[in-house]
DNA sequence: GCCTAGGTCCCGTCC
DNA sequence: GGACGGGGCCTAGGC
């Protein structure tokens, strides 16, 4: 771990320079202060002056936070380049990319409180109860689904997307599966149905569509069986948690 | 702005003492340190020992920035109810919720750097090119679409979601107009589709489907076609930015 | 609480 | 780069 490095309400000329620093050197940076933000890009906006915490990452990513909720109100994501000048007595923090060509800029009015970090961390999450799960649960065991049913393939392409679970049931129909790992509404009946459509487009026959999720919204219900679809009622299976270790870590261990 | 608190390197029953009152006094919280998170809800989740920055928000909000990406590695939403003490010489910092229920924990095995703040920020944020302004600007120049079209509704509902606008062409037809403000690919066909299967299956005749977004998929364009839905380019406009005084900043004018 | 859709969604993956 | 789907999505608006 670097040094963590601290202001308390430093000058709008030292802020500047702090914020230069930290980037130059790619440490994470928290900045606290008064601010107005305006933001052109994939969108337009602009905030008003408020108390707010600014986060810049080594990565490019921007987070302007505010006191409530959980997403940043203002953002820029990774791959942005920063950059810090003062003016008019405020320090103008700009973070822009390309590709869609974005600009954020916060102007900070009254420095409170900033800190930059030298973080290190190369740890992983891993996570339960996925889609990818339910799909290899079933690959595996695919009378979970139907007696006799074989899987032929999964993440099959169409030209609408991919087909979580493609297979033959004991009649030889195919089969196409889609995956849900929570409840389901109209939107997945459609996603399902347009995977059938692409294949009935190619002159496929005997085609069964089956949409499999822990429940279903009543429309959603009365559309699949509009449809002469299926729904399976399943939970996401909750496996072992691996832990990955990362090259971060392997050096931490040295 | 109330007064900014930091501790540096702090025991773990100092960083517990720190943080418990932080929570008390409706403070927003940051918190450099290394620590694992432990996550049981809608998923399970394991992240390993690194260092990272802990955001806690008077709302309940938990947050776990790594050092890259934008998003949370770990969070909490608002309205989760936060708990520390210390164990083992560790900081256990928990955040419950209940419906869904969850828990996030975080044991920081080393605090590194941890700051309490209050911020007064009331602004609110306003944003340009949206789906609703798109609304907006149609339903008073329908001849944008198409000349002698009417809009009748906006937001009219159906059993499978609400259309954008619904409307009566010069022909009689009526007309199901789905709005997006970015490039549509097969998802938004099916969208429209599915508002008017709704009207279909309740008797109507004579609809036509719109789909309107500044550009389309290929695949998403064949299936307008074999679906006898149409396609209209536009863009989601610009309209002058409107500044919002709230009672928050009202307040810091007296 | 449930249902549905929008989002500067972000993010991964595969072409 | 475009396209497409998943997500502990979050958030807003109805009912």
């Amino acid at each position: 771990m670097g040094k963590i490095n601290t202001l308390e309400k430093p000058t709008p000329e030292k802020t500047t320079r702090f914020i230069k620093n930290a980037i130059k050197k790619s440490k994470l940076l928290t900045i606290a202060g008064k601010c107005e933000v305006d933001y052109q890009g994939r969108a337009d906006g602009y905030l008003p002056l408020g108390e707010r915490i600014t986060i810049l990452k080594p990565d490019g990513t921007t987070l302007v936070h505010q006191k409530n909720n959980s997403d940043p109100i203002n953002w820029q994501p990774p791959g942005s380049r920063p950059s810090v000048k003062t003016q008019n007595k405020k320090v103008e923090l700009k973070s822009e990319r390309t590709s869609p060509n974005e600009t954020l800029t916060i102007t900070i009015h009254e420095t409170l409180h900033t800190t930059s970090y030298n973080l290190t961390d190369g740890a992983q999450l891993t996570l339960n109860k996925q889609e990818s799960q339910m799909q290899k649960q079933i690959t595996k065991n695919p009378e979970i689904i139907e007696e006799g049913l074989r899987i032929i393939e999964a993440e099959r392409k169409t030209g609408y997307g991919r087909i979580d679970l493609f297979g033959r049931d004991s009649q030889g129909n195919n089969v196409i599966i889609e995956l849900k790992r929570k409840r389901v509404g109209p939107k997945a009946v459609d996603q399902l149905q347009r995977y059938i459509d692409y294949y009935q487009e190619k002159g496929y026959k005997n085609i069964r569509g089956i949409l499999v999720s822990p429940s279903i919204t009543p429309n959603a219900q009365k559309r699949i069986e509009d449809q002469k679809l299926e729904h399976i009622k399943l939970e996401p299976p909750k496996t072992k948690p691996q832990r990955i270790k990362t090259l971060d870590q392997f050096k931490n261990q040295q």
